[in-house]
DNA sequence: GATTCTCGCAACACAAGTTGTTACGATGTT
DNA sequence: AACATCGTAACAACTTGTGTTGCGAGAATC
């Protein structure tokens, strides 16, 4: 697997838990399902339990539940909530800061900042209701 | 350094030689300008000979040149010529393709190939010599 | 022709990031 | 008490990016 996993593996889970928001959704569960491990499963959708997205309960019984109504997660929640970005911003500035790569810095970082805004903006216009019903 | 770190040694090389297109510079002079290695100037600028965007030429006097003029060289044909994609289209299909998986990687992988080609475009505005005319 | 300069390329080392795995503690249910 | 589950740390394996060394090929100069 490569970069964009953990996104892939995020996506995948709430899809899966948007069909009965009721029933708790172990790791292993999960994990079976993304053909991956349940500590994976843990690392990733420990972040979207951080950024409100998800709950996770321990012990009998326990398990992973949708916050909120799928209606109300967007792809643009996920994505953020990954605290990933496609931009890579951080271009070390060289001390010596010739005028040239300065000019390029600023040039690129703006339409790469504008590029990730457009991303968002996409991504927040479909939820992951709608996923799921597009599945059907 | 980290990811788009080739990317930038590419714009910063073609800046510089978009001052005196006459003079031929060495991997030696570009790697001490950006701070890296010659070796690793070669290994970018290969990248954009293959490309058609400079010409090398070994020997006394040798080094590398634009193969046109700086005004027609933008830095959408720099990214392409790289062969490096923001996004990443190798999502591994799983045989067993539960549904909400396929309804997932079909809703990204729109939405990542409208964005990439809304970069190019963007990319694709801005030459060389702007960049270098910026940097006065 | 010998020397020097330069690119081309292969090989390797090193660091960082990603993923998978094991292990163990904490917490909750039966 | 026994069991299920998450939380987290630690480690290995793999991949990628970068730097480095070495050496051969081609071209200019002496």
């Amino acid at each position: 697997m490569k970069r964009n996993s953990r996104l892939s593996l995020a996506l995948h889970a709430l899809g899966h838990m948007a069909y009965d928001a009721e029933h708790a959704q172990t790791s292993t569960e999960i994990a079976a399902h993304a053909g991956t491990n349940p500590v994976v499963v843990r690392r990733v959708l420990g972040k979207l339990r951080k950024a409100g997205l998800l709950t996770s309960e321990r012990g009998h019984f326990g398990g992973w539940r949708l916050a909120r109504a799928p209606q109300n997660i967007t792809l643009a929640d996920v994505y953020l909530a990954l605290e990933e970005r496609l931009i890579s911003t951080s271009v070390d500035i060289n001390p010596h800061q010739c005028s040239i790569e300065h000019a390029l810095h600023d040039r690129v970082s703006e339409i790469m900042q504008d590029v990730e805004t457009s991303l968002l903006e996409r991504l927040a216009n479909t939820t992951i209701e709608d996923v799921r019903q597009a599945a059907e």
